[in-house]
DNA sequence: CCGGGACTCTATACCGGTTTAGTGGACGGG
DNA sequence: CCCGTCCACTAAACCGGTATAGAGTCCCGG
């Protein structure tokens, strides 16, 4: 077992100076002299000193943590390739300044609510990464009525006084649509995130205005809450349309290779007879037969500048709001133009 | 802003008592007659109190939080259905109790053994559960010298005091071996995880002992990152050489959906030329085409229980090694009996 | 030679709980 | 009637840091 943790006192004693002292030399903080904080350093590491989280947490009144809540059925997250590298980009900027990330998973709205009053009533976390923003989503005033420091992904569709992060989805959408378009393929679906969802009412937008300024008939759109089942099914009602479209442009990765499946099922060859792009860039989209085409976000890069925006928020900064790279287009198989002979290379 | 949060003392003010006795009567300790402790409770209630979590961990020597280091590539963790699951179990056990989760999630393994060592030393958290064992794990002698209480995801390969929450790969496997070889299949092929992780050993093992129970040939296993890619870089492999299987069992879905899609683009049909299963169940596994037969395990309970009983060794409780329901098998279109008709339904 | 900064450092209060030693009153037994 | 016990409760130490008031020393100018 591992011998008692030596405290500041410990250090203290052994350099001959107080505690106060051990303190600011610790900190960095003037008034203490060259040599003696190089003495008090050195009998720090000697007793490998680290100081106590806890107690630091309590007289100095911060968390050294972030929180994140995620508010989305497991199963759905699965599939998504978004939040284990949204994370990954947390974590990259968090270890390197000792603070942590304290993850929340819950199913539904009113335990998230309940999460978010208990990080804050326990003061768990200095500050929140609010993600899938909704609707006239009612966490932003509830944060601030908490007293927690949040930024946002993305831009709320209300008064807002918390930085935003944002990705703009916008432009990914309005290339693969332009893309389809360029193909020769008119009669183009989408199949939505939900629309309280703020990125799935975006990515909608983005969608019917790619259209518009392309002048071409509002094409349909199926809502969906994102899962892989409900994209499948999504699929199925557009492929049973009278004028059913030849391209369909699916709000994530899941629903698209679900939708895929799901038109080879019903015997339409893709990309002959549909054309089929993907959104968030998943590994497995690039394996499958065919390839995906699909938008990629730089989620690894949005977790990273959320975390570092928050954290200067924490230490009282005043934070822009913060633009990344927009979404953007990579064409692989699964686009081509309308009655091209599958790529399949064999039968 | 909100206002000043109650503290103890104002309770006890309020209530006309010391505030040992508040913490007493909130604790449910003896010692306090039933009608102060009604009225200190009362108290507490009416001023909305709510005990400092950081002051409850300087005093009683507490984080009241587990962690759980991931050490994982993100784009390997992105398309595989299981931590979110996991993660979503761990919570519906820690959030009744007012339990937080502290996630790392970090790429290398050096990093893993200092952010191990951070918590620890930062006191962060009172345990860890110790995922994606490895052989002859360095964690297992880490975590006990740190202090760290900790579980392990399956039993390790070497002596370990820890508990063991277990899920039984083996009968997975093996069933999808038994359904290949019922089917008439005999050259049948694996695609395995790292060796190093133990659960990529395992499966491979108990992919071996059921070739060999049947008394089969050894098939060719091929080891992976269990990436999507690495997944499919193995299938152009298998099939390449001169007796390809007509099976593959795959150690994880991702690779297995990536297979798919090789093995179509390399001409074959599946299920008709070439067999495949999967593991771990992903949604979007249901939906492609064929529907890949899979082995599903039941991840959310596996959180729970690994939550639950590291929380009971937390407590000081001995815990025996829990074994949950093994994987199962499900079967869906992408295995059949080897030369079948594809069931693509048209060209 | 004295007063006033500037600089270093100490002592101590403080954060908000938990825990322990000890106090005062009621009650029962001898 | 006195003493010992038990019970309900208080006071204060304690966890391990941070922050602040103030003490001591040195140096400078007048």
């Amino acid at each position: 077992m591992v011998g008692e943790r030596p405290t500041i006192a410990d250090v203290a004693r052994e350099a001959g100076v107080s505690k106060g002292l051990v303190s600011f030399a610790l900190n960095d903080r003037p008034g203490v002299s060259a040599e003696t904080k190089t003495r008090i350093l050195a009998v720090a590491k000697d007793l490998g000193f680290s100081p106590s989280l806890r107690a630091r947490s309590l007289s100095s009144d911060r968390a050294f943590a972030l929180g994140l809540v995620i508010a989305r059925d497991p199963e759905i997250i699965s599939g998504d390739p978004f939040f284990p590298a949204f994370i990954a980009g947390v974590e990259s900027a968090l270890a390197p300044v000792g603070q942590a990330l304290v993850l929340s998973m819950v199913g539904d709205e009113a335990s998230e609510i309940t999460t978010y009053r208990q990080l804050a009533s326990h003061a768990r976390v200095d500050g929140v990464i609010l993600s899938d923003l909704r609707r006239a989503d009612p966490r932003i005033a509830l944060v601030q009525s908490l007293g927690l420091k949040a930024v946002t992904l993305g831009h709320p569709d209300i008064p807002s006084a918390l930085p935003a992060v944002s990705l703009d989805d916008g432009p990914g959408i309005q290339s693969a649509v332009a893309h389809l378009v360029e193909l020769g393929h008119r009669r183009i679906a989408h199949v939505s995130g939900p629309s309280r969802m703020l990125h799935g009412s975006r990515r909608s937008a983005s969608f019917a205005q790619a259209l518009a300024g392309l002048d071409l008939q509002p094409g349909p759109i199926v809502e969906t809450d994102y899962s892989a089942a409900d994209g499948a099914r999504a699929t199925r009602d557009l492929l049973a349309l009278a004028d059913r479209p030849t391209a369909i442009v699916y709000a994530n990765d899941p629903m698209a290779i679900a939708g895929l499946g799901i038109a080879q099922r019903a015997g339409f060859t893709v990309p002959g007879d549909l054309s089929i792009t993907g959104f968030d860039g998943s590994e497995v989209g690039q394996y499958i037969h065919p390839a995906l085409t699909t938008v990629t976000t730089e989620a690894q890069a949005w977790g990273r500048q959320a975390a570092e925006a928050l954290l200067r928020v924490i230490a009282g900064e005043t934070v822009d709001d913060i633009e990344l790279t927009p979404a953007t287009l990579v064409i692989r198989e699964s686009s081509a133009r309308p009655g091209t002979a599958t790529i399949r290379s064999a039968m």
